[in-house]
Parts: structure tokens; C-alpha cells; sequence
DNA sequence: GTGGTCTAGACCACC
DNA sequence: GTGGTCTAGACCACG
């Protein structure tokens, strides 16, 4: 498998945002090291069965954005960036969406306590028990 | 202060679906009891700044959600909603919104140890620590 | 002639290029006023005799450098630039140009009277004889 | 150092026409005088850390301009070039770049002020003043 | 082979 | 009406 990324054809998000979110996440998190070469626009194209201008465009944006590097007749490249600004990136993606979360908990009136047992429960659902699964509220 | 409603006319978002959310959380959080009168779309508009087309489809989906009711003539009212389906909107609209962050965490290879801080920090920054946490509901 | 722009089909800079920099130029410039209404995507096409695409592109790119402001349904606008940032984006392609004249020069070994010379006629030819046109070279 | 040109590798510009325009600097500035062996294909594109084929297509342009002349089996000269093509190339290509300068100063309305004063910052940067300006050519 | 540009046309979302 | 996304396909420039 090499890019894992998997887009949903009939969601409301446009394809190029979601493949540009998990090719951001993935460059950001190390798990695509700098220097990498990309699939190529047209097999990108092939593989996530969607148009060579979508990927052109993610490509191209997320150049824009420093991450990639792209040289005609070559290929495309993950670019060079900082440790501080890949840290930079991985937060404040996360932080992003837990503010939106805890707006809409706010609006809602959820009280504290019903976030912190939503939060509680959701964070061993997706990084499940540890040893010792002390819950450590309050 | 009628409606406490705030539309960012520069946001990405578009201003129907600020609306709605606002709108809904007033709705099932019980800030808007049952039966109340909400301005009329030309007031709403006015108040908002915004087109009558977006209040009125705002108001329409709302009703086609069942949290609004239109009479002939006399307004849009605050429908019943059975407190079962109010729990239901208020914890289904949070659930997705944390989700979605959680989604966000693993994506760029948040740890279990970086997320529950990330989430520490967050819940006491919106729901200032309270020496004996008392409930805020209603 | 709403918005003077002109593009040669048959140049080798991409049309795209073209008319970023001569809208580019026109706002930073101040010709085209913060919150005008540039004519929508499809109009501009068909003055400019080129695809809707071509112009999204341009919209697009702009926008992301701050210099437009564009709304789904309703247009898109000269975007709010501080007059340090305008100034700066001003100086700031002449600039280029011209190091990028005296880059050739060098490169070519031009004595500096050669292309003293050359830019007192230059200046000359464009903005012409002020009304003592007195040399102050050396 | 047996040519002095240097290519950005990450620049936008393609690498080919980079080394065009440094070798026909060198070539028509004299500072490769007629006749003069070029390094070999392969020899130049180890140098400049480059395909052959990018060195080949340089070559060759430069050949159809009558700059090079190559002989099967020899190598690649520096061709005879009439000191009056010579000075055409030379001035032309330095005009050609003072002319965008220009286009692009009047583009964002710089004064015939602003444009002087910049040009004489430019011409002192470039040029440093000499108290007598003595010729440096050749 | 690679990426870069452009077209013509479609459909959707928004106001 | 507006902009936003996407398609399929073409042609060019680069290595």
C-alpha cells in the first residue's frame, strides 16, 4: 500500500480536501520523510480513482503551503520543513478540532461533567487500555 | 438581545449553516423554550445583516428537522421536541465534533499521553476549574 | 472598458500568469479600490476571451495572497491590504525587475556607463521630458 | 573552475534555460573567446550536477543561434560571432530586461521619482561609485 | 516518463 | 445570478 489515503466519493467534503488533509497529516507526522517522492499526479489519479487535475491541485496546494516540493519532468517531493514548523502543523491541526468541539459542547450547554465522561470514554475507545486504565478525572 | 446569534460574513462557512447551528443549539440546550416566537425572517435578516433567502432557508430546515413549527400568518414557533430527541441532538451534534478531533489526533500520530493533555488543558480553560463542581444546566 | 487587462494568447507566460500580475498590479496600485466588485468569473472569461477555469485560477491565487476576498453567491472583491503591505507589494516587483536587469547586465560585463546610458533613455521614453529635462547622471 | 555557471536546483525556472543564459552571457560577453572547446556533454552535466540530456538541448539551442559550433567526433567551439552580432546580443538582451522593469514600474503607477531614485540606489549597489569611473571591460 | 497549462462543459452550493 | 468542484481529454515543456 503505498500512500495510504482513502477518499469518500459521496461525502459533502470535496475530494481534494480530504486527500490534502491525510497527505498533510502524513507528511507532518514523519510518517512520510522529507525528500519522499510522490506517486506521480497521474498514477496518484489511478490509485484514488478520481481526476489528475484533483490531485494537480492538492499537489499544487500543498506546495503552496511549503510542504512539497515539485519540479517539472522530475516528480514531486516532500519538502524540507523545520521540526518546529512540523510540530507547529501537527498541534495546531489537533487543537483546531478540539476547539471546535468544546464550541459546540458549550452551545449545546454541556456541563463539564458530561464532556469529561464524552472525553473519558472517547479517548479509550480510539487509543484503547492501557495497563492500567486509571481513570484520572477530576 | 433577542437572538444571540453572531454570523462571521467573511467566514468560509456559509452563513445558512452558521446560522442553523447557532439556532439549533438555542433550540435543544432549552434556551429557546417550546412555543416561543422567533422574529420574523425580514427582522431576522435586518438583524443579522444578511439576505431574507437565507433566513428563510434556515428556517426551513429547521422545520424540516421538526424544531420549528410555521403557522399561516402569525410566525415560526419553538416546536415540542420530546426530551428524548433533545438529549438526542445535544450529545449526537458533541459526539461528532469530538470525533472528528479524535480523527484529527490520529491522523498525525498524537500519543494517548499528548491527547489527554491537549484535552486537560482544554476542558479547564472552557470549563474554568470549580473548587466543588457544580451543575450550570438550565 | 471595465477592467483594463490585456493578455497575448500566443506568449509563452502562461495566461494564468498574465493577468495575475496586471490585477496584481491594478490593486496594489490602488487603481482597483478595496471592496469592488471585480466582474464575476464567467464575465471576466469572456472578456478575456479564455476559460472560466483560467480565471477561477486567477481569483483563486490572488485570494490566497490576501488580495481578494471571494464569496460563494454573491462575487468577489478587492480584499482589505493594510497600506504597508500595499506599498510593500508595490516596491517589491519593481524591485525585482530591476535586479533582474542588472543581473543581465553584469552578466553581459556592461560598464556602468553603458547601462547608465541605457536607463536615462529608457527613463526618458517613459516617462517623458519633464519640462527641464536635466541630466543628473554622475 | 573551468565554467562558471551555477543552477538553482529548486528554482522555478527550468534548469536548461538557466545555463542558456549563462553561457550566452559568457559567450557574447568574450569572456569565452572564439574557438574556445566546451567541456564534454557528459563532462558539463556531471559539473552541473544535471541530466546529459538537459546539457544536449543547451547546446544545441545555443548552436541553432550560431553561438556554438560542434564537430562530429572533436567537441563543441565557441563560434566566430561579427563583433556588431555580438553587440546585438549583448545590449539586446540587457534592454530586453530593463523594458519589464519598466512595464513593471508603470504598472503599479511608480513615479518617474520613484523610479530614479531606485535606479540610482541600484546602479550604486551594482556598480559601486568609483571617484573616476574607470572602464572594466574585458 | 514527469509536471504545467488550458479547454469545454457539467453539476452543485449559496444568495 | 454568483462561486466551488470535478471530469475527460488535450497539448506543451522538461529531464
Amino acid at each position: 500500500m503505498p500512500i495510504p489515503i482513502k477518499v469518500a466519493a459521496d461525502s459533502p467534503e470535496p475530494m481534494y480536501h480530504q486527500i490534502e488533509v491525510q497527505l498533510r497529516g502524513l507528511i507532518v507526522s514523519g510518517q512520510l520523510a522529507e525528500g519522499t517522492l510522490l506517486p506521480s499526479i497521474r498514477e496518484m489519479a489511478t490509485d484514488l480513482n478520481c481526476s489528475v487535475i484533483t490531485i494537480r491541485r492538492v499537489y499544487q496546494d500543498l506546495e503552496n503551503e511549503g510542504l512539497l516540493r515539485t519540479r517539472q519532468g522530475t516528480g514531486t517531493f516532500v519538502a524540507a520543513v523545520s521540526v518546529q514548523d512540523r510540530q507547529g502543523y501537527r498541534t495546531e491541526a489537533v487543537k483546531e478540532a478540539v476547539q471546535a468541539a468544546f464550541e459546540t459542547a458549550k452551545r449545546v450547554q454541556f456541563t463539564r461533567e458530561e464532556m469529561q465522561q464524552l472525553l473519558d470514554e472517547t479517548i479509550e475507545e480510539w487509543y484503547p487500555a492501557a495497563a492500567n486504565p486509571e481513570k484520572e478525572d477530576l
